[in-house]
DNA sequence: ATAATGACTTTCA
DNA sequence: TTGAAAGCCATTA
């Protein structure tokens, strides 16, 4: 049987689907942090990564990861399309154009 | 193989 | 509030 060509990092899978297993779990009309994303993921201080993986999502993908932003609730992704899908789910901006975490903000607990 | 990059975070000034 | 600096490490060059 054919041997598998040249697979990637074992790392690299197991984290990449935790990081996208935490992005689909993050309810409509909330959002989460890249640090936050990676640290529920069991990846602590690797928020980069985080990006990353969303950064290598196929166009099209099912998962939201339009609900991710940055530690101050800023958008990071180039475009200005992330701003209109949130706003579309009912997040609302601030005038800075960030998004209020302490109201929008997932908490898992719940 | 080494070096630069980046959809980040946190701390300190 | 802004900015610099250090930490993090998979991905790219």
């Amino acid at each position: 049987m054919a041997k598998r060509a040249k697979q990637e990092s074992p790392g690299r899978n197991a984290a990449f689907d935790r990081i996208y297993a935490m992005v689909d779990s993050i309810p409509r009309g909330s959002v989460a942090t890249y640090g936050q994303v990676a640290r529920e993921a069991g990846l602590p201080g690797r928020a980069r990564q985080a990006g990353s993986a969303l950064r290598n999502l196929p166009v099209g993908s099912a998962l939201p990861w339009h609900r991710v932003i940055d530690a101050r609730g800023a958008i990071r992704t180039p475009g200005g399309r992330q701003r209109k899908l949130l706003e579309r789910e009912g997040v609302r901006l601030q005038a800075n154009g960030r998004v209020d975490l302490a109201q929008y903000g997932w908490r898992p607990e719940w």
